[in-house]
This record gives structure tokens, sequence and C-alpha cells, in this order.
DNA sequence: CTGAAAGCGCTTACAG
DNA sequence: CTGAAAGCGCTTACAG
């Protein structure tokens, strides 16, 4: 793809028309204060006429070869981010991202070139334009760390939206372990002693700080846990190994699963949750409104966008010093009350 | 000792390990083939393999500034896309183009940083990064016309997505004027001969479009139109002019105020559609499952994003010449029937 | 076949 | 106070 060569106005021709040299052109637009204060008052009003006159504007490309930033801030998505089961989970995500930066007046730079693999996205691909950004932002559930590593290495500023396991990376996330708690918690209150959670098979920190509150249960007196991995290719296997337990409350972390297991339940003459309690770990597709109203975790996530988008923005600023712990934020994760989530029943039918 | 500063791996560099100049590196990376050709396979092996190890990725401001184009596509938004009230309009257009972004191997440049005054973007504000871009998407429902001119004089390619009236702008857009008599044809053969239509004060040509063709119903035998423009901040005397009217179907353009219209009506003790007829020009709200089941129009928004993006990508490249009508493509637009379409009653009640 | 060099448009130390 | 110049990393016509 060639580059039609638009006749752009440079400095020369600024520095022409209003009889200055163009040094002076650049430093009048963006040197420091003390420089700029030795230029004479007519001098900078002349320049700044003719650059408002002729709507120069300096070209990015060239202030970047030189050097300085951009407010470019570039936006890598592992998973595609138009793939249809994804758009739920990303759309509110950037919608917080693109607030943020139009608050701070930067452009985003979507890498959506790079190349898919094996369902995932390769970020160092050939020809990828990561330079062309101040700092990047990563999202997605799963990111390689050998990737993060390599980031972290080549000193570009990026900040990663969820927590992750890597030394150095930077990330604005969400407190699954706390918020998973304080459901199970609930449950435990109602009465509900044997739990099963039925959770994603992946090693992504997300899946596993939710496995770990679940793990922690099992230090409550009476109370029974069963965890089953999935891959969510076969749930009649995933139903028939909970039936098996017979558990009185069911924690899903995927909402699509949870769906189809509320199917199969109701489908087997349960009553929910009379019969079985459910509980779902992410929030539930806005899609439609006829869905199951599932007791529920509801991510922050426009929340952790913009946040990610600011710590990001302070990395970058000269006069901010993010400490370590501004480095590494958790999200407090609301829980929403639902219609799954009840007093078990006395004799457990399952 | 002083370490050298961990910098960007260049050209030169690569030519060092390869032990060739540093033109040669450039010229296995990127010349043409009657150029490469000429160099030996040895040492263009050579050089590919030095690449490969040290990962090295040409600097795409450099790039850029020599005049190369980096298959970055700008994104310019009039209306910011993440204003809620925008979401279900700009989601399913950015995800198409999103998808055909990456099918090309484009990266996307979000203009986020444009200033927004008066609820519209400018987009040549002052420090924009237009020129990073190497062609560019506008979006919006209203553009102004003096800010195309003047992009299409900056001779930066673009493609305009929806119908615009201006001299040299390509686009691509919706045939509203043909779906829009398609569904007043459908309106007439039921029976309808009162039509009265509330439409979006606004000079945009999507409104225009659909204006028109509401226009041209008059010119049919025992047809009688009135047509309203409303800013939509008194709907209740929009309905007032409505049921003076005494229509057996009411047209409108935007989904929202169709709602509201239609809960005016059933308060007022009408039925639909044996009492009022509606027809609603846009796809309704997706966010709840609950709202009325509009007979409408339902745009092609993601096939309309993507093919934006394909026709940039023909504007942009040197082997493909898009004839004038294919710069100025119009889509066909699906009609949906609804439940809100129907055989006028016998006594109009209005 | 390969290298030296000009040029893209900027920033910024340096020299008048 | 202001200009000439080096340098950012690339592409590409031009000389050997």
């Amino acid at each position: 793809m060639d580059y039609p060569k638009a006749r752009r106005i440079t400095q020369r021709h600024i520095a022409e028309r209003a009889a200055v040299s163009q040094s002076v052109v650049s430093l009048v637009l963006n040197g420091k204060a003390d420089a700029i204060s030795r230029i004479p008052k007519g001098t900078r009003d002349r320049v700044m006429a003719v650059i408002r006159e002729t709507g120069y504007v300096a070209d990015p490309a060239a202030r970047r070869l030189a050097g300085v930033g951009n407010k470019i801030f570039g936006v890598f998505t592992y998973e595609p981010a138009f793939a249809d089961n994804s758009t739920d989970f990303y759309t509110p995500l950037l919608l917080g991202i693109e607030a943020k930066a139009e608050e701070l007046g930067c452009d985003l730079l979507m890498f959506t070139s790079a190349p898919v693999e094996n369902g995932r996205r390769r970020i160092f691909h050939e020809n990828n334009r990561l330079a062309l950004a101040d700092g990047c932002l990563l999202l997605g559930r799963e990111m390689a760390h050998d990737d993060l590593l390599r980031l972290v290495e080549s000193r570009l500023p990026f900040v990663a939206v969820g927590r992750r396991d890597v030394e150095g990376v930077p990330y604005v996330g969400v407190d699954y372990v706390a918020a998973t708690s304080e459901l199970a918690r609930r449950a435990r209150e109602l009465g509900h002693e044997r739990f099963y959670y039925l959770h994603f098979d992946s090693p992504a920190e997300s899946v596993r700080d939710r496995k770990r509150a679940m793990d922690d249960l099992r230090a409550l007196p009476f109370v029974e846990v069963a965890i089953r991995a999935s891959d969510g290719t076969d749930i009649a296997a995933d139903w028939a190994a909970i039936r098996e337990f017979r558990p009185t409350v069911l924690f899903v972390d995927r909402a699509e699963r949870a769906e189809s297991l509320y199917r199969l339940a109701t489908e087997a003459g349960l009553a929910i949750p009379g019969d079985l309690s459910m509980v779902v770990l992410e929030e539930t597709s806005q899609a439609d409104g006829r869905g199951v109203d599932f007791t529920r975790l509801s991510p922050p996530r426009g929340l952790l966008g913009s946040s990610a988008v600011g710590l990001l923005g302070r990395i970058l600023s000269s006069n901010d010093n993010p400490s370590g712990s501004e480095l590494r934020t958790l999200l407090d994760c609301e829980v929403k009350d639902g219609a799954t989530l009840a007093v078990p029943n006395k004799g457990n039918v399952l």
C-alpha cells in the first residue's frame, strides 16, 4: 500500500512566512518555558499567527522519530475483540478505555493487525507497529507470559488489564478472590455445606483467583467442596459429575455454561434455587433480557478500562511516579443478588 | 564501565551482524522484486537470519517519514462513540471495521483525542495525528461539510460511512430511500392512506434520504402525508400534532422516540397496530429483549463497516482503481417485519 | 552486486 | 535572541 504524498505544510513553510528560522518555529510550538521566554513576544505572535492561518500541525511521525511522545496509546487484545462471543466482555472495557483516552487527549492505536494463531494473537509479529505508541494496553483473559516478559524487557511502558503473575508487569485487575469468597460466605450463611465449582480449564490468573477462593472454602467446618475443570465441550458430562457429588450449591465461572447447566437441571426436574442454588462468577450476557437472573459477580469493566488508561498515563507522565502498589491495582468486584441463591431445601434431591 | 543504553535494534545493527551495508538490509526487507533478485541468495539468507534472530521490526515512524505506508487506518467518529446512547449504533459498525481491518492486516488508529465542541468532534484540531494514518474512516450521522471539503483538499485518502452530499467524498452508505419507500409501499398495500412522518430535525443525509422517500409518497393517489421535524425535546407536543392529523400509520426515524410515542398511544387507549400502525426507520435497541417489536428498517451495520474498510483498502492499493460508482456505494437495507404494521381498523378512532 | 548519500520533518543542544 | 546543524531510522535513486 503506497502512501500518496499529500502536500504537507512543514515548519519550513511557516518559518519562511514568519521570517524566522525553522528552529524558532519548533521552539515556539513546543520549547521549554525558559527557552520560549527568551523569544520576544512579537516574534512569537507572528509565528503563532502564521500557524493559525495555515492550520499547521506537526507531523507525528517526525516528532516520534525525533524522540518525543505522541499521546498515542496502543491497545492489544489477545482474543479478537470483535468475535461475537467476546463482544459482551470487551465492549464495556473498550468504552471505559475510550472515555478515559478522550479525557487525557490521547488517540488509541488498536493492533488489529496482529495475526491470530490458535485463537490468540501474537503481539510481536513482523511489522508490528508497537513503536508508534507511547505506551500500550493489554487486554485478554489469558496472556502468554513470555510475551509479557519480552514486553517488560523492551522497555515499552504498558499496563495489563487484569491481574498478572509476572514480575514487573503493571496491571489493573479485579479482586476475584475477595468477591468469590464473599459469595461463598453468603452461601454458607444460608446453610449450604456441599459446594461444587465448575470452572474453565485455563491457566489465566482470573481463573486461578476464583479457584483459590473456592479452594480456601475447604478450611471451613462441615463444608465439602468439589472442583472440576472443564473445557466446555461436554456439558452433559459436567452435569453428570455434578449430580454425582450432590451439591446444594453450584458455582460456575462462565455465564454461558451456567445457562446450559440451568437448562439441564430444570429439565431433570430440579427446582432452582430450592433443590440446587447456582452462582455465576462473572457478569451475565446483556444481549437479551430473557436470561436467567443469576446471583453473580459483576466486575466493574468500564472502570477497569478507564483505570488502566489512567495508570498508563501516569506511568508516561514524567512528573508522576506511581508507587509499587499503584502499579498493581485490584478493583473491588460487585456482587449482584439474583434469584438463584437461597436456603437449600431440607432433603437433598440430587 | 557504562552499559550502552538498551536501544532499539536498527537496520545498522542488522547490517553489521550480517556484514552488509544498511541499504542492503532495507532492500532485502522491502525492495522491489527486481532489485532483490540482484542480491545473491546467500546474502539475502544471511540478512534474513539475523533479522529473525534479533526479532527486528522496522520503526513505523521512520518508514512513514520516508514516505511509505504503514497499514494504519484512522477512525474518526463525529459523535463520541462511547456515549451511552451511541453504543447501539457504533458497536456493530466498529465490529465490522475491526473484522475487515484484521483481514487486511491493518491497525486502527482511533482519533479519540479530537476535542468535542457542541456535541461533535473537530477533526482538524491542533496536534491531530491524521498524518500517521495511510487513510481514514469517518463515522457519524452528521458531518460538517466544510470538514469534508478540507479533507478532500488535504489529499488524505478517506471513506465516509454513510452517504454524503459533498463532491469528491467517497462513501459506503445505506439506501434509505429505497428501503423507506418499500415500507411505505407495504403500508399503502395494506390500505393505509393517511401517513404521518415524525423525523429528527437534522440536515444529515441519512435523515434527508428517509424524508425524501416520505415526500415522494404524496404523488400516490388518495395518499395524504404529514411530515414533522422534531428535536425530540417535547414528545407530548409531537404526539398532539400527530393526533390532530389523524393518521392511520405513523413513521418515526428514531427508535427511542417510537418507544415513547408507543407508550403515549397505548396510554391514550389506542390499539397498535389496529388503531394506529407504527413503522420505525432504524434498528431498534438490542439492549433489552423487552422492547416493542416494531416493523422497521435494519441497516446492515456490520457490512457497512467492513465495506468501508474494504473500499479504503482498495483506494490505497496502487494496483486497484475503484470506479466512480464504487466510490459511492449504497448498500441494501433490510426490512424487518414486526408486529406494528397491519390493516387499519375501519373507523379511524384517533 | 553493494555502498554512500540525500531526504522525509521534526527536536534540541550548540554556536554565534 | 536566532540560526545552522546533528540526529532520529528509514527508503530509494544514484554511483561505483
